[in-house]
DNA sequence: CATCCAAATTGATTCATATCAAAACCGTAC
DNA sequence: GTACGGTTTTGATATGAATCAATTTGGATG
């Protein structure tokens, strides 16, 4: 692969979390300006995965946690029997890895959904540096217990609701996500397939798109294909709740 | 710090994380005998609870991180609509509030099964201690690891298992952690009553109680309220497996 | 020992969602 | 443009577990 040249500034290796515009997301919102210059030494930036692409799989050697920094990543489990869990999606500014910070391999696989650029973190060196950066140890923690918060939720989610309750809360889940990106929390793209969808929700994918449907026909959403507009998100929420089941 | 000499006994109030049987599964198991000492200086030991009182509670200031000592501990979250979902169960060694490190308040709420003791880590000094021993830092990495692991597990067996398969999955996931406190993994006493099994695994008690009485039929346990035997361990993995489900 | 209340079991019925089957749609390649 | 494979949608049917209802058990209390 012969480089091109790529001229930018200098070394085109080195990370420049000064610079990202995901730095109030990602693991620079821990940190001082003057720590700023220590992640940038331990992270390597700038990997591309195409769509469909393992940024890592499981039970191979666990080496680093990954931020999203475009496009967006899918994480699952296999069983021994082969049945695959889809157990998140990952978006620009989020960490991924987490969950496989136990042992000596990956807990999990993570693939692209779409051409996708990552940020890379060793463990090693992050475990260093978090010892050495109290605010960035308190970080991790905060995610990683923020990670444990998601998935209890997902759970009672899985244990709770119903298919429409299931789908509403993904749909303001993302919303939120898109938004806290300054993007269009009512009109977006769905980065996953609605088989991915039905997985991590614990249903069929005939469900999901009859749910779709009806949200459409009720007037709720919009939907075609993968692109998806939220017109009635007071609907939506309501949908979610347990409120509806309440009878208040 | 004007240390007193702390002569061995003495301070009833002082942990001995030095003499405790659990400390090969505790946060001691991750530092050297020397750096126990730091450890024992910040852990508050012995509180008591009776079965039904809460360790913390949900959306309470978070102070704590809390090691099971004896007993056992159920954790749920509860939704704004009042529903309760049980996110784990933590026997001796275990850690308890690791999903509320994430924010000023608890994330859940843990409540003693029956009587129980715990130890107590305030989380900023074990930030603190973390931020000075990296083996201890690594193991609260593991721990938190794990604790999304499990709960990824949970989601999988919530999404993808039949009641059978769910029940099987935790009698032996109970067995085995009866099993590293070498007490016997076949023959054992559920801290939990049916509804919190039931809870926990998203099932209705009904489900649960005709699982176990199903169960009982084949021959696979012997269930006599909370009493447990598992004649039959080879029986349940298989129930729990896909394998089950593969018709290989 | 009798009483009481919560927990657990058992049975009958209902329902949400899976499953099976087929058609429509869509992006891609030729 | 046409043909192809995979994804999505739509329809008909089957089913596992929830729900409703009633009974039994068991542990606590006086």
């Amino acid at each position: 692969m012969a480089q091109v040249i790529r001229i930018k500034q200098a070394s085109p290796l080195k990370a420049s979390c000064h610079k990202c515009s995901l730095s109030n997301l990602c693991l620079p919102l821990a940190i001082e300006e003057n720590d700023l210059d220590r992640l940038e030494d331990i992270v390597q930036q700038g990997r591309i995965f195409n769509r469909g692409e393992h940024i890592f799989e499981q039970s191979t050697p666990f080496r680093s946690c990954f931020a999203v920094r475009s496009g967006a990543v899918k994480t699952s489990i296999i069983t021994e029997g082969g049945e695959e869990q889809v157990t998140g999606f990952f978006m620009p500014g989020e960490l991924v890895g987490l969950d496989s910070m136990s042992g000596e391999s990956y807990a999990s696989t993570a693939k692209a959904l779409e051409r996708t650029s990552v940020c890379e973190f060793p463990v090693e060196k992050l475990e260093e540096l978090t010892g050495k950066l109290p605010d960035l140890q308190h970080h991790m923690y905060h995610l990683m217990s923020q990670e444990i918060q998601n998935s209890h939720q997902l759970a009672m989610l899985l244990s709770k609701n119903t298919a429409e309750e299931r789908i509403a809360a993904l749909l303001l889940s993302l919303s939120s996500r898109f938004q806290r990106r300054r993007m269009s929390p009512t009109n977006f793209s769905l980065p996953m397939a609605r088989n991915d969808i039905a997985n991590f929700l614990g249903l069929a994918v005939e469900t999901v798109s009859r749910v779709f449907t009806r949200f459409q026909n009720q007037g709720i959403i919009r939907a075609r294909g993968r692109e998806v507009e939220l017109l009635d998100v007071e609907a939506l929420q309501l949908a979610t709740r347990d409120s509806a089941r309440q009878g208040g």
